[in-house]
DNA sequence: GATGAATGAGCGTTCATTCAT
DNA sequence: CATGAATGAACGCTCATTCAT
């Protein structure tokens, strides 16, 4: 039901869809949405946590798979499977990043806070990759670079939507390097 | 006229904004933006043009400025402009970058050219800046690049905008930085 | 069950009650509620009967109550009961006398019916009362007299609702001092 | 067009009445009664007050009638007016004295203040009628007996309304006379 | 026989849009 | 030309009512 609301969701901006688009895309009716979800703002909300629960989620297993091999890059791992979910769930995707982007009311904080969730998981991911090597690096420079590299990560999606003979491979590979070479440009920017 | 579109669109989507709030911060009757502009639809793409005619202009003449030191980089010198424009005209920004995705309809398509023409300018920002030396670039490339080059400078604008103390310039270092560590890797992956 | 939905329908008008309501506090759920009584019409009557038929129990029985001391007023017995009913049933008289008046439909039609049966009765009291003294009472002015008692007990219901330091014996002794006054008035006006 | 909203909501209760057939009265449109009278619960306060007011109006109009005659009773002429009032416009009563009852919400609060304007000017009247011979009378009395009167006034009505062939003049000076005659009954009980 | 789950119908409210002035 | 006033259409939400269990 709630997939349902995200394919609606995907479909146009939060005030562009109707509760009886919704309803008929999961093929009941909108007083049967009401009594799970609530609202509209409800449903709007259930959506973006649970789409970012089924991401962060798909992120971390990737990085802490145990059957992974030995000396492979976490982060590559985690980018890897950032990429699989955007490509393999381009709906969630375009709720999550793309729609959530409404500046004032109550629904923005919540997404914002959630939109933060993912990238704080990012940030915790290249803190954990570079403990050893990069312990110098400021809190604040993970943060911006995490950012970054979502954003990157975004471009790369929608590029990735737009030419399918790319593999999400090559994409994770290159999100990676970018993300490695920005640190080590970092580091050289604050210590050199 | 517009100027009072634009600013009124920054506050919130397209659906949150009336006709009435427009017309109020324009200083004039409804009536008459229908006269002028034809319709919200109108009004929004009007906007739309508007800004991205601005942007372009201000890095295209940043990037021509006869008075700049000789040995700049023009493309650092396109991307001071570009966040110069951004922390600036923080409405114009929201309106082009975050407000213009919209259900199917006409407007998407107009807005997706407009941001398109954003993504070009860079583009060929890129491949004359690097004209001689890295003739070999697919252009392929070069319009990937120049998404992640737009995407990175949006997360730099918001990271700028949520935190003040960080000046412009050092961001538009980072990202020429960044774009031209991009284009070494690119090289590096495509030419052995 | 009749009680839950009396205690609900005295708390708001019959629009703003809600079945759910009434089913939570009869402690049952709604589908039973339209097994027993049909509808939420067939509800709404089925209380209004009930507390009319109440009433006027308790009125008749403090009236040809046996065990009533030899000389007391009958008529004044029947207010005090009737005051006793109002201040110890404080919802029964809501939903019977406030609530009633509805749109046209059947349902309007059956309470007014119901409220003329409180007055028919007060009515019949009035006339075995002054059987032997008001002979020549014509039906017409006892109607009215009926309607007046009436209007004038609920008037002084609500305000023995508001201030609960006056008791329901005092007033009761106003509104028989008061009626045998337009008794003695109303004969004067007739009969010469 | 507050006139038709009058019309309208002395043929059901609050929420019986639909703003589309409160429009369809004032033969314009939904949005426009909005833009006038702002929301369904402002039409129904505006209405209860005009008619408070008019009503209110005409009793006192009738009262200080510079043409009356010399020796006439003052009550008896603004229970005249009273009667004229609730006949000649039998929509505004209903709508004054029988819709007004909800018990809950921000509208109850309103129109009880207005239902006791109504019955502070006849305590008011009873006050002025009565200076110089009763000094002595508790002012919680006068409100009690002021409350009587509008009741009985209200029985008297839905009388009249019944039986076309009575005179308000008669009508008024019945619930005169008993008023009267209860002041009377009122100073014997606390003044013997 | 009792209920959780479902829904058709309708309401109050808003907004982009258009006449009549 | 500019505007005050008006509205058709649509939306979020609720509730009395009914099946399938």
């Amino acid at each position: 039901m709630i997939d349902a609301a995200v394919t609606v969701f995907s479909r146009g901006d939060y005030h562009t869809v109707s509760m009886e688009e919704i309803a008929a895309e999961a093929g009941t009716s909108k007083p049967t949405m009401y009594q799970y979800l609530g609202s509209k703002e409800g449903i709007f909300a259930a959506c973006v946590r649970r789409e970012t629960d089924r991401l962060i989620e798909a992120v971390r297993a990737a990085v802490h798979d145990p059957h992974a091999p030995a000396g492979e890059d976490p982060l590559r791992r985690g980018m890897h499977a950032f990429f699989a979910f955007v490509t393999g769930n381009r709906e969630s995707w375009t709720v999550l990043y793309r729609r959530a982007a409404l500046r004032g009311g109550p629904l923005a904080e919540e997404t914002a806070r959630l939109r933060d969730r993912v990238v704080a998981e990012v940030a915790g991911l290249i803190t954990a990759c570079t403990s050893g090597d990069y312990d110098d690096l400021d809190p604040r420079d993970t943060q911006l670079l995490a950012r970054i590299a979502v954003s990157t990560a975004d471009a790369f999606a929608d590029w990735l939507l737009e030419h399918p003979e790319e593999s999400p491979e090559a994409m994770a590979g290159h999100v990676t390097e970018l993300t490695w070479s920005h640190l080590r440009a970092r580091r050289g920017a604050t210590s050199p």
